[in-house]
RNA sequence: GCCCCCGUAGCCCAACGGCAGAGGCGGACCCCUUAAAAGGGUUACAGUGUCGGUUCGAAUCCGACCGGGGGCACCA
C-alpha cells in the first residue's frame, strides 16, 4: 500500500467494489424480522449537475440513513427525481430540442455524481416523474380528486406576461415584472383547474400538534399563518334593491354597531353588479387604474388606500342604520366573501379609507384611549361597548357572543371560521407536465379519461413548438387535442393544460415503497411496512407548498381507505443552506463554488466532513469559514492510525491498555446518543478526539501492536462511515476487513469501561473554585461534604467564618456558603 | 408594525443551572529534517452583545435594550 493518503486512488478502489456489491438494498419481505426505517431526501430537480445545497442536504441525510443501517435496521433511502417543470422547456427552445433530452442528461449527470459522493441509496427503486409510468399515476390521482369534487375548474384572475404571451406561476414574477423578459405583470381572468385543499383547513391545523416537537418550529408556524385560520361572524346585510343579501366576515361582531360604511372588492363581480347606472364611470374608471396597479403595488405596504361609491347603500341588520357601499382595492375578492363592514373607529384600515374619503367615524368599544377620528389610530384592544343597543357595557368576548347569538336567533347571521388558505391552482398552460387527464365534450362536458386509458401521453413537440403563443403549447398539437368522448363517442377535445409539478411531488414517497408497480400507484402492503417516513431531510423553502400539499393529498388518500395514516413524514430535519462570504451563492455576485471542484480539489470525503462537521445541521454554512483541507489532513491522519495498528485481525481487546478503551467506548457512548440528537458536527469532534488518543497511544502509550488500539481504530473506522465512507472502507481494509464497513454493524459501548473510574469534584467557596478532588462516582453526598470540609484549601478560603450553607451534587461539585 | 430564532477566543463552533473550552481553522513555539513540505507535539488568546432580576451558583432561567437572521404583513 502506499503511504501517503490518496483520496483519489481510495474513491476509484471502492465505488465499484460498492456499485458491486450494491449494500443498501431495502427489503420487501413482509416477515423480515429486522425493524424497518424510511430515510427520504427531498428529491433533487435535474438543473445541470448536482451543486453545494445537494452536497450538504444529501451528506446529513446520509448519515441518518448510514446510522441506520449500522444499528442492523432495513433501511429505504431512495432517490429519484423531479423531473417535470419550466427549465426544460426553455432549454428546449433555446437548443431546438425535447425537453426530455435535456432533463435525461441531466439526470444522468447527477446520479453518477450521487454514486460518486457515495450517497447509501436503493437505486433499485429510482424513479423520474416524468416517466409515463410515473405521470400515468399522477393522472390517475387527478382522476381521484375529480370523482371526489377535489378538482374543479373556475374562472380566475392569473399572472399574465403580455409580451411572451403566457401565464406565470407566482415564482416567476419577481417585483411585479416578468423574470424572462422584464415586463409588467397584468392579470388575466382564466379557467383554471384547482385542487379543493380549503376542505382540508381545519385537518391541516388540527394535525400540526401531531408533527409538534418533531418537525421545526418555524416550519409549524409558517403552515399555521399560511392556513390563517379567523374565528368571527357571517353578517347578511341588505342591500337597497337587490333581493339576496350580501354576508361579509367579520372578526369583530362585537363592533357592528359602528359599523359606517360597506366595502366590496374593486376587482370582484359584486362590485359589478352593484353599482348603480350614474357611477359606472366613474367605477370604470377605477377598477382599470386598480387592474393596472395590482401587482407592483400590491408589494407596497404604505400606498394610500383608494376606492369610489358605488350609489347604493346597505342596511345595518342590528339598527337599520343606511350605509353607503363602496367599492375598494383594500378588501380582496379572494379572502372572506369579498365583501365588509368598515368599522372606522376600531380597525385601522377601514379608519384610513373613512379620513380619506370623509366616512363618519362611530366609537363603540371605549377602550380608554383617544378618538381615533383625532388621533388617526384605530382603537383596536378590548374595552366596554357603547352606542351598541343590546350589547352596551359588555367587553369584547362577551359582546361577541351576544351579538352572534342575536344574529342566529333572526336568521342575520352566524357564527363562524375562515382561512386564508385558498384551493390549489394545479392547471399550467406549460408542455412539460402531466397532461390533465380530461376530455372537454360538447354534450358531456368534463369526461375523465378512463382509468385504462392512462397515461394520456405527452405529444413529440420540440423547440419552437414549445414558444409562448398566448395558449398552452399542446393546444398548438392539434391532432392530439382532437379525440373522441370517452362517454357518448362523440368529437371532443383534450384538455390541453399540464399539472404544477407540485403534484408529482407530493405521492412520490408513496412510489418508492413500489416503484415498478404496473396496476397501481402504490402497493397498500408495502406502504404500510414503510410509511410514514421516519425521517424526512431537506430545504425550509419548503416549508409551506410541498409540504403542505403532501400533507394534503396524504389525508385524502386516507378518506379514500389507501392509507392508514394521515400525516405522511413523522419527523423533518431541515438542512441550513451553503452561503459563501455572507451571501447567497449567485452568478451576479460571481461568488460560487462549484461542488465538482470541491470533490476534486479535496475528496469526496473531506467536503462530505466539512458539511457535517461546520455547525448544527440547520445552520448555514459559510463557505469562506471552512477548510475542507483541514478535513482531508484529518482523514489523512485517520488512515494513517489504520495502517499502523500491527495486531492480526481478530485480536480480542481484552487485556488492552484500560486508559484507551474507556475513551473508545466512552466514545461509542457519546457519538451515538450525538448521533440519535442530530448532533453531528459534535459527534464528528468525538471522532477526531477519539483519533488523537490513538495517535498518543501509539507514538507515547502502550504502542501500536496493543489490542486496545486495534479496538479503537477499528471503532474509528466504524463511526467514520457514517460521514466519510471512502476513508472508513480503505482503514476498514487496512485493518484486514473485508467490505463493506458500511455494514459492519454499530459497536455497543461496554457499561463497564464507560463508567469512570475517577470523577474530579469541584470545591467551590461563594461559587469560587478553591480545590479539586478526585473522588469515586458513587461517593455519598455525606462523604464528599465531609472530604471537602476538610480539605485545608476549603478550610483556609472559609478562614474561620461560619459555614451558613453546603451545597452538595455529588460527585461533581461541593459549594460551601459562609 | 407583529411573531420566532441567534449573539461564547481572530474565525467556525462545544459546554444536564455547577471548573467557560470538547473539536477544528488560523497564530506562536518545539521535535523530526541538511533544509523545506508533510508529520508529531506544546501553547497563548474570550469571561459568554448590554443592563437588571431569580439562585448558594447563570453562557444557560426571567425582563428590557442593542446587533444579526428568518417568517408574516391591507386576510376584515
Amino acid at each position: 500500500m502506499s503511504d501517503t493518503y490518496d483520496f483519489r486512488a481510495i474513491q476509484d478502489r471502492w465505488l465499484p467494489v460498492w456499485t458491486e456489491l450494491d449494500p443498501f438494498r431495502a427489503s420487501d419481505d413482509p416477515d423480515d424480522p429486522r425493524e424497518r426505517r424510511y430515510m427520504l431526501d427531498m428529491f433533487p430537480y435535474p438543473s445541470g449537475d448536482l451543486h453545494m445545497g445537494h452536497a450538504e442536504a444529501f451528506a446529513i441525510g446520509d448519515v441518518v440513513a448510514r446510522y441506520w443501517f449500522q444499528r442492523g435496521y432495513n433501511v429505504l433511502h431512495p432517490i429519484g427525481w423531479d423531473a417535470f417543470g419550466l427549465p426544460a422547456e426553455n432549454a428546449a427552445i433555446q437548443r431546438n430540442l425535447h425537453p426530455a433530452d435535456w432533463t435525461y442528461r441531466n439526470i444522468e449527470t447527477q446520479a453518477a455524481s450521487f454514486r460518486h459522493y457515495a450517497i447509501s441509496f436503493d437505486w433499485s427503486r429510482r424513479l423520474h416523474t416524468c416517466d409515463p409510468e410515473y405521470y400515468k399515476w399522477t393522472q390517475w390521482l387527478f382522476l381521484r380528486l375529480f370523482e371526489r369534487g377535489l378538482a374543479y375548474r373556475k374562472a380566475s384572475p392569473v399572472n399574465w406576461c403580455p409580451n411572451d404571451q403566457t401565464v406565470l406561476a407566482n415564482e416567476q414574477v419577481v417585483g411585479g415584472v416578468c423574470e424572462r423578459c422584464g415586463a409588467t405583470v397584468t392579470k388575466k381572468t382564466l379557467t383554471q383547474w384547482f385542487f379543493k385543499i380549503t376542505d382540508y383547513a381545519q385537518r391541516l391545523l388540527d394535525d400540526i400538534s401531531l408533527l409538534e416537537g418533531r418537525w421545526p418550529d418555524r416550519v409549524l408556524t409558517m403552515q399555521r399563518n399560511w392556513i390563517g385560520r379567523s374565528e368571527g361572524a357571517y353578517v347578511d346585510f341588505v342591500i337597497e334593491g337587490r333581493d339576496e343579501p350580501v354576508t361579509v366576515f367579520t372578526t369583530r361582531p362585537d363592533t357592528l354597531y359602528g359599523a359606517t360604511f360597506f366595502v366590496v372588492a374593486a376587482d370582484s363581480a359584486l362590485a359589478q353588479e352593484l353599482c348603480a347606472p350614474q357611477y359606472r364611470p366613474a367605477f370604470e374608471e377605477y377598477l382599470e387604474q386598480v387592474r393596472r396597479l395590482s401587482d407592483i403595488d400590491r408589494l407596497s405596504t404604505e400606498r394610500e388606500k383608494t376606492g369610489v361609491f358605488l350609489g347604493r347603500h346597505a342596511i345595518n341588520p342590528v339598527n337599520g342604520e343606511r350605509i353607503p357601499v363602496w367599492a375598494a382595492d383594500y378588501v380582496l375578492a379572494e379572502y372572506g366573501t369579498g365583501a365588509i363592514m368598515a368599522v372606522p373607529a376600531h380597525d385601522q384600515r377601514d379608519l384610513e379609507f373613512a379620513l380619506k374619503y370623509g366616512l363618519p367615524v362611530r366609537v363603540v368599544v371605549d377602550t380608554g384611549e383617544p378618538d381615533p377620528a383625532q388621533t388617526g389610530v384605530a382603537t383596536e384592544g378590548d374595552g366596554i361597548h357603547v352606542n351598541s343597543g343590546i350589547i352596551d357595557g359588555t367587553n369584547k368576548a362577551d359582546g361577541i357572543a351576544r351579538i352572534i347569538a342575536y344574529l342566529e336567533e333572526r336568521g342575520l347571521g352566524r357564527g363562524g371560521v375562515t382561512y386564508r388558505l385558498r384551493d390549489w391552482l394545479v392547471s399550467r398552460q406549460r408542455f412539460w407536465g402531466a397532461p390533465i387527464p380530461i376530455v372537454h365534450c360538447p354534450s358531456c362536458g368534463e369526461v375523465p379519461v378512463p382509468d385504462d386509458e392512462l397515461p394520456v401521453l405527452l405529444p413529440d413537440l420540440r423547440g419552437a413548438d414549445l414558444a409562448p403563443k398566448g395558449i398552452s403549447p399542446l393546444a398548438g398539437a392539434t391532432e392530439w387535442v382532437a379525440t373522441t368522448c370517452p362517454r357518448c363517442g362523440g368529437a371532443a377535445q383534450r384538455d390541453t393544460d399540464t399539472m404544477d409539478t407540485f403534484v408529482d411531488s407530493s405521492w412520490y414517497y408513496l412510489r418508492y415503497c413500489s416503484p415498478h408497480d404496473d396496476d397501481r400507484p402504490f402497493d397498500p402492503e408495502k406502504v404500510r411496512l414503510w410509511l410514514p417516513v421516519h425521517q424526512y431531510v431537506g430545504g425550509v423553502e419548503h416549508a409551506i407548498l410541498h409540504l403542505l400539499y403532501s400533507r394534503f393529498l396524504t389525508k385524502v388518500l386516507y378518506d379514500m381507505g389507501l392509507v392508514d395514516f394521515t400525516e405522511p413524514f413523522s419527523a423533518l430535519l431541515n438542512q441550513g443552506q451553503v452561503i459563501n462570504q455572507g451571501k447567497a451563492m449567485s452568478k451576479s455576485l460571481g461568488n460560487g463554488v462549484d461542488l465538482g471542484e470541491q470533490l476534486a480539489t479535496y475528496g469526496v470525503d473531506a467536503v462530505r466532513l466539512t458539511m457535517v462537521f461546520a455547525g448544527p445541521p440547520e445552520d448555514d454554512i459559510d463557505w469562506a469559514d471552512v477548510n475542507p483541507g483541514a478535513l482531508g489532513k484529518f482523514l489523512a491522519r485517520v488512515w494513517r492510525i489504520a495502517g499502523e495498528v500491527t495486531s492480526p485481525v481478530g485480536t480480542p481487546p481484552e487485556g488492552g491498555d484500560e486508559a484507551l478503551r474507556r475513551i473508545t467506548h466512552r466514545t461509542i457512548r457519546e457519538v451515538t446518543e450525538l448521533v440519535e440528537g442530530f448532533r453531528f458536527n459534535v459527534a464528528v469532534a468525538r471522532v477526531m478526539e477519539l483519533a488523537n488518543a490513538i495517535r498518543k497511544a501509539i507514538d507515547t502509550g502502550p504502542g501500536p501492536a496493543d489490542p486496545a488500539v486495534r479496538e479503537a481504530a477499528e471503532t474509528l473506522a466504524v463511526l467514520l462511515s457514517l460521514f466519510a465512507p471512502y476513508t472508513a472502507e480503505e482503514c476498514w481494509a487496512r485493518l484486514g476487513h473485508q467490505p463493506t464497513v458500511a455494514r459492519a454493524g454499530w459497536p455497543t459501548a461496554d457499561p463497564a469501561l464507560v463508567a469512570e473510574e475517577f470523577v474530579t469534584c469541584v470545591v467551590q467557596v461563594n461559587g469560587k473554585v478553591r480545590e479539586r478532588l478526585q473522588v469515586p462516582p458513587s461517593v455519598t453526598e455525606e462523604e464528599l461534604q465531609a472530604l471537602a470540609l476538610a480539605a485545608p484549601a476549603i478550610e483556609k478560603a472559609i478562614d474561620g467564618r461560619p459555614v451558613r450553607r453546603v451545597v452538595v451534587r455529588a460527585p461533581k461539585l461541593v459549594n460551601v456558603v459562609v
